[in-house]
DNA sequence: ATTCTTACA
DNA sequence: TGTAAGCA
């Protein structure tokens, strides 16, 4: 057997791959972006002459790029995170880098949204204020 | 028709 | 990352 990532046993099904159009519709992501991954390291498809041929696991590596960007992460954390699924067959150290990352991502959206409530109070406040003026000119 | 690389508003 | 350009 073999799953999505896994990339030991010889897979049969060589046949399963896409092209990168195939592959960013499924994604919904453009070429450029996956183009983009590719230059960072992310994801290394075959080639059939300069044609990109994605494998399954490609396709998964690239799917859990498309996650983790949607999560917030960077590219730099996904590749780090991925390189670690290739290292570590077991996904020992990955989960709990992974874990790590996460809590790390938990708390930066936390400082983000306490900043966000600032800000928002800030404005009200000012908000406010200038309604205010506003009755004190009628009123007067 | 599609994809590829490179360069840049 | 979008887009344009010049190839294959």
């Amino acid at each position: 057997m073999t799953d999505p990532m896994g990339a030991p046993v010889e897979a049969m099904d060589r046949q399963r791959c896409f092209s990168l159009a195939e592959l960013c519709r499924e994604l919904g992501i453009t070429p450029r972006s996956l183009r983009f991954y590719e230059d960072k390291g992310l994801i290394a498809p075959a080639r059939a002459g300069t044609r990109r041929i994605y494998s399954m696991r490609d396709r998964a590596r690239a799917k859990l790029v498309v996650r983790g960007k949607q999560l917030g992460f960077t590219l730099k954390q996904i590749k780090d995170l991925l390189d670690l699924y290739d290292a570590d067959p077991q996904h020992r150290v990955q989960k709990v880098a992974l874990l790590k990352e996460i809590q790390k991502r938990i708390r930066t959206l936390h400082e983000m949204n306490a900043a966000i409530a600032t800000t928002l109070a800030d404005l009200e406040n000012i908000q406010q204020s200038i309604i205010e003026s506003f009755d004190r000119e009628e009123a007067a």
